[in-house]
RNA sequence: CGCGGGGUGGAGCAGCCCGGUAGCUCGCAAGGCUCAUAACCUUGAGGUCGCAGGUUCAAAUCCUGCCCCCGCAACCA
């Protein structure tokens, strides 16, 4: 049995939740519910990142200690989390101490024994307004453009970490071991290994920063977040702790899901920190693009900041709208864009009038029999799904959601809605009847699992109305689609289906909509 | 010359690696059907494939140059 571990980016909560750390979660999820549907043992790790100036200064204008605005947040992330249906098996907090801290402090000493880890002095532009360094980018005629004076030039002590003596070493590692995915973002990171690796600021003066991981036996200094966040990976498993689930580093396919703004690091210095501290490199780094909102780039001064729990709210509380929009319209690895009109669109004329109407008009012709649901027969769509599934398996091992919804699921219930049309049945009686409601409502069954990855919930209310007989089992992480039910009638013991229920109700009328403007209002209000 | 992604009918995209009647979804128009969530099906209109050169019997597809949009450029998912 392969056994995979997939991670995401540990987000960062000093404020609530947005549409991106939901694509990645989502994106992730997918992933891992595929490879649990092949049968693959998986272990799936999310969490937050909690440390840092940010969170120190947003704390200290809310008049929160940094501790109180984290444990407010956090769970602001953990129940969106839970009611998107994203399957993690450890939610990781960088202020646990009993997990975490250890593992980080263990690191840190490694990197100091092989002497990867040196202390230097920093100059730097720091801002008594802004408290903080400022970079070239922050300025305006050479002044902080907030608080329109200089910045003064100041001195600090940092550990940096030596990340430049690697470069040799990490252009073989990616070229073998270690695969980037999509491959245009591995042809940057090399180009980008071509100049050479700097070495890395690993710490803050105490004085600065004081709201993180104290280094071992430097009182006055105070980790900086790369050590910190990205030590999340092993310290979740256990890591120079009670080292509990080592086996899901050392014996698993490694796969570490992220954005592609901190794709660097995680491609050059996390392998390089690992190295050093005795534990082997990941194998996979899947690099997600950016959501847009309505086709600018998302931020709080344009007042286009999407709320996931807005767009749960749209659709009645159900997140799988939502799931299937971000795997159907963001491709891995390129940006995608979030529109409240997209949405609606695919909604409506996805969700609702192909894949739930077809299930809802085969259910109600079938009720009309007493519910009997008989062997189908159909050839055509036989072949046809033993043409799919190949395809649709290449397509979710190569991260192409997109691909995999659109030609496989969506295509098949269009087919279905033609065949209906072709043959319908409802001015056919007895065996003739029988056999196409049957041959239909097989489409469907295999529209339901190749929906499993995606719309978890959908997946399974298909299954159930069908009167699949492992319907009730779809949602349990062990739940393996067997070869027998990617057959054509594979499913011998199933007889009868059970009364429609509508999957995807209407939305609003367009018209009513435009009417009303409170769903509107929540993301254009800043 | 910092790096990368993209420019294809009204909208969103596929095709480009491995040259050969330009494809899909939505929208629009007409027709059909009535089992179904004002859903479904069929047909049609609409494109000099960013621009200019080149290679070739033949280029959206390969080569060269240019223009435009977007993202990243080290700590903002």
């Amino acid at each position: 049995m392969t056994k995979q571990y997939v991670t995401t980016a540990i987000d960062y909560p000093n404020a609530a939740p947005h549409m991106g750390h939901v694509l990645e979660k989502v994106l992730a999820d997918v992933c891992v519910r595929w490879m649990r549907l092949k049968g693959d043992d998986v272990r799936f790790q999310i969490g937050t990142d909690e440390h840092g100036i940010k969170i120190q200064q947003t704390a200290a204008k809310e008049k929160l200690t940094p501790k109180e605005l984290v444990d407010r947040n956090v769970p602001l992330f953990q129940d969106l989390y839970a009611r998107l249906g994203i399957s993690a098996d450890l939610f990781i907090r960088t202020s646990d101490r009993c997990k975490h801290w250890p593992t980080v402090m263990e690191l840190w000493k490694r990197l100091q024994e092989e002497k990867m880890l040196e202390k230097r002095t920093y100059t730097g532009l720091y801002c008594s307004g802004c408290e903080r360094f400022l970079t070239k980018k922050d300025l305006v005629d050479g002044n902080c453009d907030v608080h329109q004076r200089a910045p003064e030039e100041v001195r600090e002590e940092n550990y940096f970490f030596l990340l430049s003596k690697e470069t040799a070493w990490l252009k073989k590692l990616l070229k073998k071991e270690y695969k980037i995915v999509p491959t245009f973002r591995e042809n940057e990171t090399l180009a980008l290994l071509e100049q050479g690796c700097e070495d890395v600021s690993f710490s803050r003066p105490k004085s600065s920063l004081s709201w993180g991981i104290p280094v071992p036996d430097d009182p006055n200094q105070v980790m900086y977040v790369w050590c910190d966040a990205l030590t999340n990976y092993i310290s979740g498993l256990g890591y120079f702790t009670d080292h509990e689930m080592k086996q899901w580093w050392e014996d698993a396919t490694v796969t570490h899901v992220i954005g592609k703004d901190i794709a660097r690091f995680h491609a050059l210095i996390w392998p390089a920190m690992l190295k050093h501290a005795g534990v082997r490199s990941p194998d996979r780094l899947l690099i997600h693009g950016f959501l847009t909102s309505e086709g600018e780039k998302m931020s709080k001064s344009l007042g286009n900041v999407v709320k996931p729990e807005n767009v749960l709210a749209h659709f009645a509380g159900n997140p799988d709208p939502l799931r299937f929009y971000l795997s159907h319209e963001v491709p891995v690895g390129n940006d995608g864009d979030f529109s409240w009109k997209r949405i609606d669109e695919l909604y409506i004329g996805v969700l609702s009038n192909k894949i739930g109407n077809l299930l809802n008009r085969v259910l109600v012709l079938l009720r009309k029999e007493g519910n009997e649901i008989s062997v189908p027969v159909d050839a055509s769509f036989s072949q046809l799904l033993k043409d799919h599934w190949p395809r649709y398996t290449e397509s979710m091992d190569a991260f192409d959601f997109s691909t995999a919804l659109t030609d496989h699921v969506v295509a098949l219930a269009m087919a279905g809605n033609v065949k209906m049309e072709e043959k319908k049945p409802w001015t056919l009686t007895g065996t003739e009847r029988a056999e196409v409601l049957g041959g239909i409502g097989e489409v469907l069954r295999h529209i339901s699992l190749l929906l499993l990855p995606f719309m978890p919930e959908t997946a399974q209310k298909i299954s159930l109305q069908l009167g699949v007989p492992y319907a009730g089992k779809m949602l349990e992480k062990s739940f393996v689609i067997t070869d027998e039910m990617k057959t054509w009638g594979g499913e011998k013991g199933w007889k009868a289906v059970s009364e429609p229920v509508i999957l995807f109700p209407q939305l609003e009328k367009p018209e009513n909509a435009a009417l009303s403007p409170p769903r509107r209002a929540g993301h254009l209000s800043p």
